[in-house]
Parts: structure tokens; C-alpha cells; sequence
DNA sequence: TGGTGGTATTATGAATTCAAAATGCTAAAA
DNA sequence: TTTTAGCATTTTGAATTCATAATACCACCA
């Protein structure tokens, strides 16, 4: 029997604008506008108010006082940071995998491992990062930590909408495909420590932050924040 | 120049609802009335009611839709996995704080760490604690990683009301100190792989995880969330 | 006596209203 | 021509009001 789910307004404002920030239709450092938001979704400005300081709280969103919302801008080096961060959390969730894993899930992330391996060979990427994703996700799960998961969805949230333009040079590629052996190994032989130091390590956050130099206006650059 | 605070009411009413559930004036599972809160503060239920939700995205407050907030309550093993987090969160900060930390901020360290030694001597727990706790934040400070920074305080003040009852005894003492020492030795060489394993590993966290089991209710006991 | 149904009360959710701050515009002065 | 003062407009902050869901209470019935 699946729970009834009382939604909100507020929670319901929050994932629409969270979602209009992921996509891009919110642009980092753009003014949100209240009366416009209200009208677009049809609610009164309560519930959006709301709905912003969530978000505010979750770090997508800037509030002035005063003077309005704006789209978090990102800084490179927030960017890296919360890369930083993120593979420790990555590096914690293998560790407590190891203890917790069921063969069966094990099987499963082997099964995924095959496959991207397959896209590897095919030079498939856009599906080699996701299955390459979906791994990551299952030892996030079975980590057994909710409170970690949280955390970094939460991080992963607020990266999100500068994922993409991701290039990857052959050695990258490959060495990224044998961090995955050896993580399976590690998995299979449940050496937590071992599987935690891979995830740490593992270059796949590293490559995104570097391969983003471009990509990201480095610190407040004025002109950007307007309108 | 310090900044102006432009201080809005539903900041000024999470900070005191904070102060509230931190200082146990509010307890876990206590419902939070709307009306009473608002009466006490003087405020209207707005603000009130924005600050509650910045509280429950931080995870100190819990909505239930329709049927209003209520302190969030620990599980054991919440606050097993919140420690876990840290630790993992230590590791990075003492990481990254080997690649920025300046001689300076070694040398003030240093002296913390003596002044910790010495409380460890005269078996003074309580000054000893917060010595340690200020070299942990010192690090943490270090590491140039605000993301980082944000993440550990958040979780920090969830765990923060059951931050009491350690008792310590002799071997853990003595065990904790030696880390300490390690640390110390670490941070000199910078190094920080090291220094990152050794905070992982700091038996810190754990021993106030051991000496919870007791202090805490385990799962949801119905009766403690009524009234 | 225990349980069910229905009404009254209370508390929450959301819209509206009122107040205050910020912004934009015009005009006057240096 | 540029700057600044002052007013009008817009936008945000907070209180109030209205609507709706939850709770408490009581009578009625088995």
C-alpha cells in the first residue's frame, strides 16, 4: 500500500522551480520575480515564498534581502569544492556498501558494469555515463546511509545544471574504465577501505572539474547578474 | 567595514527556534504550535512559518502537511549515520586544510594541541573537549572549502542536543590523545592523505556513537510523540 | 460499557491586504 | 553634460483574512 502523499503547495512550487533551474529555463544569477513565478504557475505569492527559502536552504538560490531571488551563480571554485566534497560522501557510501551489500545487489551493479563496459568498447558515451551514473547510484544506496544519500543529492542538485560538455580523452577513458575494475573487485571482495579509497580517488569528478575551466564565469563578473 | 545585516524576521525566528530545539527547550518529538511560538516571539505567523520551513530542509524540524511541525526526532542509527558523515567529512577537511594551510595557522594548531595535552594531563574532560573541538574546527577552517564548512555545521547542529554524557574512559582516552598526536605529525608534513585517513579513523566520533546506545530511543516509540 | 457518527472547535494552508523598502524616472542645479 | 534630489512606481516583507483539513467532544446506539 503506497503512502498517500498530501503535497503541498510550497512543495510543489519548490520542484517546479527546481526544475526550471536544472533545464536551464532559470539561468544562474537571474532575477526570479516573484509576481511573475505566481502568475506562470497560478498560485499566490505565499506558497512561492515559501517554496524560495527551501531552496535558498538547499543553496539553489541566492535571497537578498529586500531586493529578491536570484539563480545560486556558480564559481568555479564552488564547483570544485562541491566536487571535493562529493567524492568524499562517494568514497564514505562504498565503504559502508561493503558492509552492507547483498550478493544480489552485487550482481546487479556487475551486470551494469558489463554493460557499460560495452558502451566503453562502442565508444557509446552518453550511455556510458549513464549506466556509469546508475553505478554510482547503486552503491550510494547500498550504503544504507540515509542521511548521506541526502546529502548528496543535495550536492549532486546543485551541480547539475553545469553537467555537460563532457569531453573525454581516450586516456581519461581508460583509466576511468579501470578505476571501475578495481572497484568491482573491491566490491566483490567487500574490502570497504579498499572500495573507499577507489571511489575517493576515482577520476571521474576530477576530469568533470577540469574539463569545466571554460565553461564557468570565474568569480563575480558584474555584468552577468543583471536582468 | 563589516557588513550590514539586513536581518529579516523569518532569520531572526530560525535562529531562535534553533536555539530553542538546541538547548532542549524544545524537545525531539515535541509538537510546535504555531500559535504559542508566534505569541512569544510577537511576530505574525508568516515569518514563523518560513522559518519552519528553512528548519525542516535542515533537518532539525519535521512538517507533517496539515498536521504542523514537530521536532525532528533522532534515531540511533540517525545519529550513527550522521557521525559516519562527519568523520568522512573530517578525512576531507584535514585533506584539503595539508594543501592550504599556512605555517601560521600550523603554529596556532600546535599550540591548541599543547594546551590539550596539558587538560589531558590534569584530567580535565570538560576543558579538554573544548580544546579538541577547536582544533577539529581549525582544520575544518583550513580546508578553504565552504561547502565543506556549511555541510559539517549543518550537520554538527542536528546531532548537537544529544552532544552530552561522554564519558571517557582511560584506553579510549589515551587512544584519542595518540591520534592526536598523529595529526599533529601529519599536519607538520603536510601531509594529507595521511592526516585525511587518520581523522576517518579518529575514534572520536565513534566512542560518542558507543556511548549513545543507551541515551537515545530507539525507533519510532509512539508514546514520546505525543503532546 | 464500548464504539460509531456527527457536529463544534481549533489549527493549518493559502490568498489577500497593508506597510516599507528599493528602483526608476524626471527635473533642477552645478 | 553630469550629478543629485525628490517623487512615482514597483517589489518585497509581514500581518490579516478566508478556506479547508484535522481534532475534540458529545450524543446516540449496539
Amino acid at each position: 500500500m503506497s503512502k498517500i502523499q498530501h503535497r503541498n503547495l510550497y512543495r510543489e512550487v519548490a520542484d517546479r522551480v527546481r526544475d526550471l533551474i536544472e533545464r536551464g529555463e532559470l539561468m544562474p544569477g537571474e532575477r526570479i520575480s516573484e509576481k511573475e513565478l505566481c502568475e506562470s504557475f497560478g498560485v499566490s505569492r505565499t506558497p512561492l515564498r515559501e517554496a524560495l527559502k527551501v531552496l535558498a536552504s538547499e543553496g539553489l538560490v541566492e535571497l537578498l534581502p529586500n531586493r529578491g531571488a536570484r539563480v545560486m551563480r556558480l564559481t568555479l571554485k564552488m564547483v570544485k569544492d562541491t566536487y571535493d566534497l562529493m567524492s568524499a560522501l562517494e568514497g564514505l557510501s562504498g565503504e559502508l556498501a561493503c558492509q552492507h551489500i547483498s550478493d544480489k545487489e552485487i550482481d546487479k551493479i556487475c551486470g551494469l558494469h558489463e554493460r557499460m563496459l560495452d558502451h566503453y568498447r562502442k565508444r557509446e558515451l552518453q550511455e556510458y555515463f549513464q549506466v556509469n551514473q546508475q553505478i554510482h547510484e547503486s552503491i550510494l544506496a547500498a550504503s544504507n546511509n540515509e542521511v548521506l544519500q541526502e546529502m548528496y543529492n543535495n550536492l549532486s542538485q546543485r551541480v547539475k545544471r553545469v553537467r555537460y560538455s563532457k569531453q573525454m580523452t581516450d586516456t581519461f577513458w581508460r583509466q576511468a574504465v579501470e578505476d571501475h575494475e578495481n572497484m568491482i573487485a573491491a566490491l566483490k571482495k567487500r574490502d570497504g577501505p579498499l572500495l573507499g579509497q577507489i571511489l575517493r580517488d576515482h577520476l571521474c569528478n576530477k576530469l568533470e572539474v577540469a574539463s569545466l575551466s571554460g565553461v564557468i564565469e570565474e568569480e563575480a563578473s558584474p555584468s552577468a547578474a543583471n536582468s
